[in-house]
DNA sequence: TCAGATAAAATCGCGC
DNA sequence: GCGCGATTTTATCTGA
């Protein structure tokens, strides 16, 4: 194999691999999302509106987000101000 | 605390432990989607084309899924047909 | 009217031919839904199985759909490589 | 070509244009979505927000139901009465 | 940083 | 009424 072929080979290779890794991390993200369907499920086998639950984790989200932010938002003051954070 | 109360203690807490676990993996797909990012930095990094590889992984999991609809249409007819499956 | 009354005024009436085009054409589409269902009610009438047939028809799209993204792909290397498409 | 090929052909054949009148059917609306999309964008670049433009379009659809609704259980309340409609 | 594309989540509708 | 599929909406990401 001369230089060239050797050199696109091992590209190749290193591409498939960056590509396996990738798919093998979609594959467990597949899983997991598999399972927050089963868990939905059995709450709702327990009478909870999946809907409602749906509602629910969005808006705790949303407010961790903006806890985040705004712990964000106070170190950046801080760090202006010269304050130890 | 009466019976009622209680009842809703319990079925509140069981509510709180479905959506915390579902909190958890949603967590832990973050995780994995942020790994994903990391990969194809580096890819890049390498001098791959992203969106090339976005579309050949694009691709081959469309391939993987025309083969699950062939089986699933296959069994389809099968169960259609009265056979074994 | 003043001049901002006026303005505020087109920019309703402006929205609301959006409004109108939009609802119109989805009322089109549901419209071509219906008789989509019809056919597959005949179908069923004439002994197809309707679970069989949307299962052809998802696998016939995701064919198209499969055989366009080969295209795509082969265009993105080639523009990657230079080359005219 | 005996009288089973046959039968099993004609049937073959009547699937394939139930098949294909659906396709045509939902490639019409996909022309429409199509439509759809392209009025949103230039709503937006007209300046409209295109979040708050669906959010309308959902509220009208929505009290457009709830109209033809009262209007069906009114039509029930007469026809129970003996009114005339 | 924004538009445009892509992927993910939520919702809706149908057949069983 | 439930599960599955399709559709629609939301969020993320990339390239200009």
């Amino acid at each position: 194999m001369d230089e060239l072929e050797s050199a696109v080979g091992v590209s190749a290779d290193a591409l498939r691999q960056y590509i396996e890794k990738i798919e093998k991390l979609e594959e467990d993200k597949a899983e997991l999302q598999e399972h927050v369907k089963d868990i939905f499920g059995a709450a709702k086998n327990d009478g909870f509106d999946v809907k409602i639950m749906r509602k629910i984790i969005t808006m705790r989200r949303m407010k961790k987000e903006e806890l985040m932010e705004q712990q964000e938002l106070l170190d950046l003051y801080a760090k202006a101000l010269g304050l130890p954070v």
